[in-house]
DNA sequence: AGTTAGAAAACTGTATGCAGTATGCAATAA
DNA sequence: TTATTGCATACTGCATACAGTTTTCTAACT
């Protein structure tokens, strides 16, 4: 039997990163009707795989559909990022638990990535290198559905990080929260590296709400998504 | 502005809910690939809306997709199996715990479903209603995402528990630990009352896992799906 | 018999066309 | 001027057609 040595991906998955990459930037504003004749023409395909894509993307929630009317750009709500938010404390940890001892070189890529968080001043940097901490302190955790969702978890976040971290910048200062996991690491003491992950997540978590907050007093979402 | 009414919804979605129908009673096997003409021709629609179907199962994972080769049925594994159901235990307490203290009438459905489910002999209906009374159990919890995510995590579970109950007969026998978990809501212990759910969990899992076991060593999956 | 090359068939991926539904606008009535 | 009805337009849902790829079949060759 012949392995398939690249698997080249679909039309539509090149798509659906374009779409994600439109709504995390703005091009799609939040709550903003897509329409598919005008984003297909756009992007040079055809509505058929630009159909998949948003397909998927409302699979993880980054859209949502109204039959007959049309996918819509999910709005940013305080109640779906605290939602969300709220499931990390829950989630890591358990990661971390399954994950076992740390291994040395894994402490080490954890310690350079937090060295790069600290220098890092672009928002989009920012957030992906925290990402990547995330991923890379779980990543010997061997339950891929749980990591899976985490991982949707933080997809579906990056949005509210992002957008804040472009109003004000330099918001989210991690960086001691994971020293502190790390250490706690070093030592063996998972119950106290657990404790300090779940603050890491609580920190990260109240000047978006703030920033929730002040915005829907003024501006809100361009549409409401009544059902 | 005109309120839609009634959403009827797409030929998509019946058509997702009548493969997930196939998939769960076996008329489409573990590790089967899925042939489009086929089953549109089957179904009586063309291929775009069960193109449109075909993918949403593959965001629940009930089906996975090779590029240029189709969909397949999932397998059913000991692995995915375990970590599925490994993360109920984490959920399901969690949630409880955010639904606060259970209300009266809650707590006499839960004691209406669970009679039922002690009745009940069809594996459909018995897997249906201990499911019914898992939901009602969290129905209170104020996470929506944290249910959505049970209730998936309920979805890809389901097939393991109908295969296994479909050949030893009445293996399920949760009633009673629920009974527990009831106890322990009515006096307001909510400690106990998770421990005993995570009891429940724990319980459903060891026959399937045996059941897989054993299985794996006689038969198999009728393809394997080399990444 | 077993292997390999090539052609044919089958199937997926993408584009396009058509029908039915929603939406916005203009004309009419109050 | 405001509300309402009818119509034109735009858009989504679905079907179908086509192109490129994979799989299967066949047959020659070792």
């Amino acid at each position: 039997m012949q392995y398939a040595i690249i698997d080249r991906p679909n039309l539509a998955d090149t798509v659906a990163d374009a779409i994600r990459e439109m709504i995390v930037d703005g091009r799609l504003a939040d709550g903003e009707r897509i329409n598919e004749v005008q984003i297909s023409a756009q992007l040079g395909v055809s509505r058929t795989p630009l159909r998949e894509a948003l397909n998927r993307l409302t699979a993880d929630g980054s859209l949502f559909a109204k039959p007959r009317h049309g996918y819509f750009v999910s709005p940013l709500t305080a109640d779906e990022f605290v939602q969300v938010y709220d499931l990390r404390p829950i989630l890591d940890p358990a990661a971390l638990r399954l994950a076992g001892p740390p291994r040395p070189a894994q402490l080490d890529k954890l310690e350079a990535l937090n060295k790069k968080l600290d220098a890092l001043q672009k928002p989009e940097r920012v957030v992906a290198c925290d990402d990547e901490w995330h991923r890379e302190l779980l990543a010997h955790c061997p339950n891929r559905v749980l990591l899976d969702m985490i991982e949707s978890m933080i997809r579906r976040t990056r949005r509210y990080e992002l957008a804040l971290m472009r109003e004000r910048k330099r918001v989210l200062n991690a960086a001691d929260t994971h020293r502190q996991i790390m250490t706690a690491l070093r030592r063996g003491d998972l119950d106290r590296a657990c404790a300090a992950l779940e603050r890491n997540m609580r920190e990260g978590r109240e000047p978006i709400l703030e920033w929730l907050a002040a915005r829907t007093k003024n501006g809100g979402t361009k549409k409401d998504a009544a059902a």
